[in-house]
DNA sequence: GCTTGAACCTCACGCGACGGGAGGTCCTAC
DNA sequence: GTAGGACCTCCCGTCGCGTGAGGTTCAAGC
């Protein structure tokens, strides 16, 4: 007795949808070796097993063009096993990254003050040149996406201390504040590195930002924050 | 003196490509308040205020919907962010799962080994009928994704062990491999659980398991890992 | 004022992995 | 013989843009 199998039948077997094995059957994965005259699918047992080997692969975070390549030539999945470990860590940190960014902000924010933090960052780093941009892009690449993230995390962290001392009327020349202001020159020094330029373009920064990222930009990018901690470095 | 940017200008400055920035015009997240009379978009202040909220957003790993939603009541940020965090939890513990699973195959097999392996979990993941199966499923997404898949990792470990015993020439009547064949059973357990017709299905052996997945499916489901199971287990 | 090259404009297709529906044919059980 | 479910082949939609194609406009240098 031959087996054969029809399209829905597999499909529910295997756990797939029939649109996922006309998808494969297209694009010449997977598909049914037979016809019957009338043009329905009929699946033979190496076809069957090949879709078992395909959705095992899928099940890895492999594309459909990564199984067709294992399959082609099975003694590659070792390599291909690798890279897509490879990837995977690469994903991993990046989302870890995104996730402590977030609890950041969720954590040490006001529900005002979260959209107004992030400008600040946002214009913060885009405020160099384009030549100092990918100067720090391939810094940052160095360092590795979780060292950069970590060091915005701990930014957040000193923009939100510094705004609570805001509020609560402590003075600049306190010497909390003071001290959080020079872990914010620390920080910031992590990012421009001894590049002369860098390390000047980011010198210039906030009273310079005030001034001219509030005119070039036309909106007031500092709540009050810039000029407190440029009263606290004063004051060292 | 009014500030005006154009598209290009304002492409290098945000780090954004035009394209993007014509994309969101186009979908009426951010576009230039004025144009010149030739149709040049022409962004004022207010605009590229948007486009950096819009930015800081979107590095937070949200969806362009989500940051529309998030900019047009801005007192929704937590909510939206809160739910960005969960996100990104459940996709770090699947990324995590797949790790950890490519980590037990790479470290525990021979590149031969690989592809049989994987079918041999694939198969008999589907071993069970469909109303067993969907049974299954929920289960599996009552204990969570990262649960399954320490099972699976788990599960990897023991098809390792009993491969390098095979290999060995280990007798299956020796307690090693008699105590992993417990284990096995053991961790199907954590499977099917206390539904008596699935724990039937599990419960029936190995070696039927496999004359009816291969009768079943049409090809040997078994390169001999599956009867020396079944030696073991008949030993205790 | 004229030229020329860069910048800008609006379509419009492509990607990955299918979902979903339209409109028609076929199979199978009663 | 008939009904209704299963199957067939297009084909459009998703998401966030990339990448042209083909045409117009701007700005700098002569």
């Amino acid at each position: 007795m031959v087996t054969r199998w029809s399209i829905g039948d597999l499909a529910k077997a295997s756990g797939l949808t029939v649109r996922t094995l006309h998808h494969y059957d297209e694009i010449g994965l997977v598909g049914a070796s037979e016809r019957t005259t009338s043009g329905h699918r009929r699946y033979t047992p190496d076809d069957v097993r090949r879709l078992y080997q395909v959705r095992s692969l899928r099940q890895l975070g492999l594309s459909l063009e990564e199984v067709r390549a294992a399959l082609s030539r099975s003694d590659s999945l070792r390599p291909i096993f690798e890279a897509q470990l490879a990837a995977l860590t690469a994903q991993a940190q990046q989302v870890e990254a995104l996730r402590s960014r977030l609890t950041a902000l969720l954590d040490g924010h006001t529900t005002e003050s979260l959209l107004s933090t992030l400008e600040l960052m946002s214009v913060y780093e885009s405020y160099f040149t384009a030549d100092q941009l990918s100067e720090l892009r391939s810094r940052a690449a160095a360092l590795g996406p979780e060292a950069v993230e970590e060091l915005k995390a701990s930014w957040l962290e000193l923009v939100r201390q510094l705004r609570r001392h805001m509020a609560d009327g402590t003075p600049a020349d306190d010497p909390r504040v003071v001290e959080l202001s020079r872990q914010w020159d620390s920080l910031a020094a992590q990012f421009h590195h001894d590049d002369p330029e860098i390390k000047a373009a980011a010198a210039r920064s906030w009273e310079e930002n005030k001034a001219s990222i509030s005119t070039q930009i036309g909106w007031p990018a500092d709540d009050g924050l810039v000029s407190y901690l440029g009263a606290a470095r004063a004051a060292r």
